[in-house]
DNA sequence: CTCCTCTTAAAGGTGCTACCTTTGGCGATG
DNA sequence: CATCGCCAAAGGTAGCACCTTTAAGAGGAG
């Protein structure tokens, strides 16, 4: 699932994070909404340590502010560290999806080209062969029409490449990509049989490469995300 | 500064915070190192409470992970949020500074010429006639030599971009790019007099963006991005 | 004597409570 | 309208009981 289970962070903290994370992010609880300790520890029947503890989590990830006095401040979306992987996963699930999902799209077509391209230049030798597997595998699968394990190689794959890319911002967004990849399947937005020019795409990239070809690498990355943006259009159009 | 006074977080924990931050993100503290409360507690004379909550806040941004009879054991830095403002400060505070700013420098490229394209859709009038209007000033001060108050200006530039693209992930970078531009002119990278072309791809951009041209747009970031990249690196060329 | 399993003790985070300090909003008072 | 003082709510400290996990030690089998 990616999103979080901290070990440590033991049941108590994260009920009460998500609880929270996840009005805010959704704004049912709106920006200028005020929390106090006290509610919080009457709401979820914790303690003191563990309502503040779960604040300064909350107030690390920029969705709140506490002032003496005044109590804990919902901050506006703004100021949210909207990187934050548990930030993205709240939207996903609440009322705000379309909107993530339009943001991550986006930042995917920004991203994964120049990904690309770095990782023909960046990627070890075990890394450029086993890409170009991992796309074999998915025309396999895409033509024989198993979705499940087609999208599981998907994300295997813009994982592979992100990582790859020697840059550690763009690995980091791996994970935020099989969200997408995930959510997008959930949402219905997947034909039954994957399109055969993303088939070909993907082993374009991929040989691309391997063979250290950087400028088709990103262009053929770009074609591909024009269509998984053109897919996702729908979505936010209406 | 971009990074942190954050209200609330009062003086103790940001203190403890900041050290402990700064060791783990430069390697001083490396992966597999354990801490314990009571060292923490010892070291920086604070109460317990103050060392548990700053141990949350750096196991939420992943520099950390703490388990029971084991200590709070410092994470590697593939679980790092390394989008997290803070992270990305001590980084470029500590000695993985070129390593952070050159994948910073990469994320640029990528993102901003979207970004452009995004404002030229998106948005408002009065952000159209801004944006030009700051290339017109940078173009001003650039020729007068007068350095810093052109640094400022290009901050705003880029900033209004972003935050004007109506994807609040790309608006989430402003800050970071602030940084990396700030950086750029403290470590001397920047010529006395901006160049020429600069200050013509910037306002090429702003114009493209008030009228809406969306490829123009992004095509004068790309250009201009393209010489910030030969411009850093020597940075990391050695 | 060696190796394996089982028991047990200690370490260290988790969670709770109680209590004091500091700050800042707000109403009352001049 | 400026000042003062009250008090709510977070900041910070202290200490306890509990639960997990590790690792040392003890005992038995081969």
């Amino acid at each position: 699932m990616g999103v979080g289970f901290e070990p440590g962070a033991e049941v108590r903290h994260s009920t009460v994070l998500d609880a929270l994370g996840s009005e805010i992010t959704s704004g049912e609880l709106p920006a200028g909404h005020v929390l106090t300790l006290d509610r919080i520890q009457e709401r979820f029947g914790v303690s003191r340590t563990v309502a503040r503890e779960t604040m300064r989590i909350l107030e690390s990830m920029g969705l709140v502010t506490s002032r003496r006095r005044v109590g804990i401040t919902v901050q506006p979306r703004e100021a949210w560290n909207v990187f934050d992987p548990r930030v993205i996963w709240w939207r996903l699930s609440g009322s705000g999806r379309p909107a993530q999902l339009r943001s991550l799209t986006e930042l995917r077509i920004a991203v994964e080209p120049l990904a690309a391209s770095a990782a023909a230049r960046s990627a070890s030798a075990a890394q450029r062969d086993h890409i170009v597997h991992l796309a074999a595998e998915m025309r396999a699968l895409g033509e024989a029409g198993r979705l499940d394990d087609f999208l599981e190689l998907d994300v295997a794959f813009h994982t592979l490449l992100l990582r790859a890319s020697g840059n550690e911002m763009f690995g980091a967004l791996a994970d935020v990509v099989a969200v997408v990849l995930r959510g997008r399947t959930q949402l219905g937005l997947m034909p039954h049989q994957p399109v055969p020019e993303a088939l070909d795409l993907h082993e374009e990239a991929a040989r691309a490469v391997r063979a250290g070809r950087g400028q088709d690498a990103e262009a053929a990355m770009r074609k591909l995300l024009a269509e998984v943006r053109d897919a996702m259009q729908p979505l936010w159009d209406r």
